[in-house]
DNA sequence: TATTGTTATACTCTATAACTATA
DNA sequence: TATAGTTATAGAGTATAACAATA
């Protein structure tokens, strides 16, 4: 019998940090599909076809939440003059500004879900996190800055 | 300048997660949400009104995702007979099954995930993460075994 | 032919508002 | 009146399959 405690604990923070994702979101009035999308783009503009690889989702999907996207002025496509059949996604100005304010909201809460940790362990756990997330089989396709 | 990078390496490991809930949910053919309720009626069956407060949704947006559950045989409705207008939700057999497997699942992919780590690093980790899930600012509305 | 992106379609999830039936 | 749950409706997210335009 193996020891799922730590796994489990892991499940609920996700479950967790979900809700606040969730929470975050609706105060700029966007769904956390967008937020997300916004803050992979602080990363730098891609074309479609990429950001649906960095995502996990089907390139039609992307067109559906890039149209709404852009209906909410969030963010822009900008025909590719080199590839005429490709386009970027460039974050807006309001843009940039929500997805800037989204990760910190973010960031700032799960800090204070964390609460006062000894600053030793915070290295440990930082620098063990830094690991999971990193390893080659894990990040694979993750986006830099998808928060 | 606050520090952010644990809340960010959480927030990344979260998402991670996220994603092996949905590919174990879809081994399954069922939604993460699907198999969430599952897994939290493993704590035991519930009325709607119950459900819908633990799982942080509208009653209108349970008798959806009970409808489509039921579709699918993993559960019933049951009505409460000193109340007739409730119901109790049960799990099916095949729904109970479905239940341990894909918890089993989920948090054997997420040990998978941790990989070989300091044991002592594992301690540390483990009671962090316990202490913030079970805040009592925080878990007050988390389903028992919602995974 | 291969690639980039879109359209058409269908299903799931979710919320709001109005409703039924029972307490 | 208050509570348990449903129905109606609308919008968002997602996938699959078929398609258009360009490379």
């Amino acid at each position: 019998m193996e020891d799922t405690k730590l796994a489990t604990a892991l499940v609920r923070l996700a479950h967790l940090v979900t809700r606040v994702y969730a929470e975050v979101s609706k105060e700029f009035e966007l769904t956390p599909q967008q937020i997300q999308l916004l803050c992979m783009l602080l990363g730098g503009s891609t074309g479609m076809t990429e950001m649906s690889r960095a995502l996990g989702l089907e390139k039609s999907s992307m067109t559906g939440l890039v149209d709404r996207a852009e209906r909410r002025g969030v963010v822009v496509r900008v025909r590719d003059q080199r590839d005429r059949r490709a386009c970027g996604i460039e974050l807006t100005e309001q843009g940039r500004e929500i997805a800037h304010d989204a990760h910190r909201k973010v960031t700032a809460r799960v800090e204070g879900l964390i609460g006062e940790i000894d600053p030793g362990d915070r290295e440990r756990l930082e620098s063990v996190l830094v690991g999971i997330v990193r390893a080659p089989h894990v990040g694979r396709d993750l986006p830099q800055v998808a928060l």
